[in-house]
DNA sequence: TGCGAACTCTC
DNA sequence: CTCGAAC
DNA sequence: GTTCGAGGAGAGTTCGCA
């Protein structure tokens, strides 16, 4: 590629266009895929730029009148890749982990620094261009900038607290809290705060960004949490965090809108990144106010974790994270610097239906709808599950679903309600869209209960009963529930 | 004007 | 977010 | 140890259509 347009042919490669979503997804994509070519002068990369460069100007109602036209002049498989790529359904095996090896290949220099590049920059489209574009630089920006959001710290999942405990030398516990992730730019005055995908929710966390005026320094970058919390202090369930930070509004019944800051990537002019997790900590301990902090301990006790643990989920928490002091943020983190331990529980619920695979598990029923038992023998759907599936129990269920059949509906396949499968799920959430009112959340295949039937199957009145206890229903359940009240009314009109 | 589908975002 | 497969 | 691909749940916003 020339080198002005490298940054826009990693970004395509990458599944992580330059232009960036677009407000056209797959539905009007697909279709536009079907239309006739047209003939004409090919495409180069930077028509397909330029013209997704205005589309995404244009506002979502136009911009279809610059995707359509350029799509007319693409052919089969160009159109294939760039719907692919724009609907982040590109499958090619190689996204931006690999781009990342590639680009440290062809800049000559080491993984870690260009994951420090891609990390400061943001993408690694803009990575690309910093070190092989036409500007490049002999050294690239390695120190963060602020009011530009940084890719946020993950962690690992662990299956318990002592096998977390013992990937670690020294541990930070922390609670782990479940609302949405929070990662503060402050200069004086100035703060904004960015989800995990770096756009800006400063507005929806207004309560927030008041009490970060306190954060004493005169610069900072920090991570965190934002949850909204019952007056009590109890966290309240993942939907209303979400939908408190999305709908900008004024949380309801003296609910309260918090950050829990746990991390400390910039102080004062200083780059913490590299520096180990113990004086991160030190710096959150310094600057920001307790009551803004994450609670957490430094412990090499397992007894004092344990206790830790137990106490988080008295609190209603999600669970810990268990956390490496000596590591750096990220950089270099090929070992489980942070893991995170969450509760979960299993039931035995019934298959009745399955879902046709689509690519590597093309021919396969892949996606099972789950049932629970009711008391009259009938069986509610509570969620769809294609997780904790080997290729070898792909195989065996196709085969075996194949035989319990009854009837076909575009991709899904009905069966007879009879194999019993044994589900582990991360907790239950109240569901507008399914009968029972309820949903299983990360449902996955643990295994299938041969030695039960059907009728031994867990019941819908069990999983209701897990839902944690609310005062108040959220806002969308309740206007379903008033649809729902609607339909079986025009229903009844209909059919008297 | 009201509704649902499509899209974007969180976990 | 979660898991298994692949590298 | 890391990345990829298969796909899950809900909620809010935008926009075309009846």
């Amino acid at each position: 590629m020339p080198a002005d347009e490298v940054a826009s042919a990693v970004g395509w490669l990458a599944g992580e266009p330059l232009c960036g979503p677009l407000g056209v997804g797959p539905a009007q994509l697909w279709a536009l895929a079907r239309t006739p070519e047209r003939d004409g002068p090919r495409l180069t990369l930077r028509d397909v730029e330029e013209a997704l460069g205005q589309a995404r100007t244009a506002g979502r109602s136009d911009a279809l009148d610059h995707v359509g036209p350029l799509f007319e002049r693409l052919d089969g498989p160009e159109r294939a890749f760039f719907a692919g790529a724009l609907t982040g359904s590109l499958r090619q095996g190689s996204l931006g982990g690999v781009m990342v090896l590639a680009l440290a290949e062809l800049s000559q220099r080491s993984e870690a620094d260009v994951r420090r590049v891609v990390m400061v920059v943001g993408s690694v489209a803009g990575a690309a261009r910093a070190l092989l574009g036409p500007q490049r630089d002999e050294a690239p920006e390695a120190a963060l900038v602020l009011f530009r959001p940084l890719a946020p710290m993950l962690a690992s999942p662990a299956e318990s607290l002592t096998q977390a405990l013992a990937r670690v030398r020294h541990a930070r516990i922390e609670w782990k809290i479940d609302g949405v992730r929070a990662q503060v730019h402050k200069a004086g005055a100035r703060v904004a705060i960015y989800s995990r995908q770096g756009h800006d929710i400063s507005a929806g966390c207004a309560p927030v960004l008041d009490a970060l005026a306190t954060v004493n320094a005169t610069d900072a970058v920090l991570d965190g949490e934002v949850v909204l919390e019952a007056p009590d202090g109890t966290p309240r369930p993942f939907q209303e965090s979400f939908s408190a930070v999305a709908s900008k509004s004024v949380p309801r019944d003296g609910g309260r809108l918090r950050i829990y800051v746990f991390d400390c990537l910039r102080r004062d002019g200083v780059d913490l990144l590299d520096a180990a997790l113990s004086s991160r900590l030190d710096a959150v301990e310094a600057i920001v106010p307790n009551d803004l902090r994450m609670p957490g301990l430094r412990t090499d006790s397992p007894d004092e974790a344990a206790r830790f643990h137990a106490a988080a989920l008295a609190k209603g928490q999600e669970g810990v994270m268990v956390k490496d002091l000596d590591s750096p943020y990220r950089l270099g983190a090929r070992a489980r610097a942070w893991q995170k331990v969450k509760e979960f529980a299993t039931v035995d619920l019934v298959v009745l239906a399955a879902e046709w695979g689509s690519g590597r598990r093309k021919g396969f029923l892949s996606n099972l709808h789950l049932g629970a038992r009711r008391d009259d023998g009938t069986f509610c759907m509570v969620g769809k599950t294609f997780k904790g599936l080997t290729d070898e129990l792909l195989r065996w269920q196709t085969g075996r679903l194949e035989s319990l059949a009854t009837e076909r509906a575009g991709h899904v396949v009905m069966v007879r309600p009879e194999l019993v499968v044994e589900i582990r799920f991360n907790g239950v959430q109240r569901s507008p869209r399914y009968p029972g009112g309820i949903a299983l959340r990360f449902a996955r295949v643990v295994r299938y209960r041969d030695d039960k039937a059907a009728r031994d199957a867990d019941t819908l009145a069990s999983l209701v009963a897990s839902l944690p206890a609310s005062p108040s229903t959220s806002r969308s359940v309740e206007k379903a529930e008033e649809r729902e009240r609607r339909k079986k009314r025009q229903l009844s009109l209909f059919d008297p």
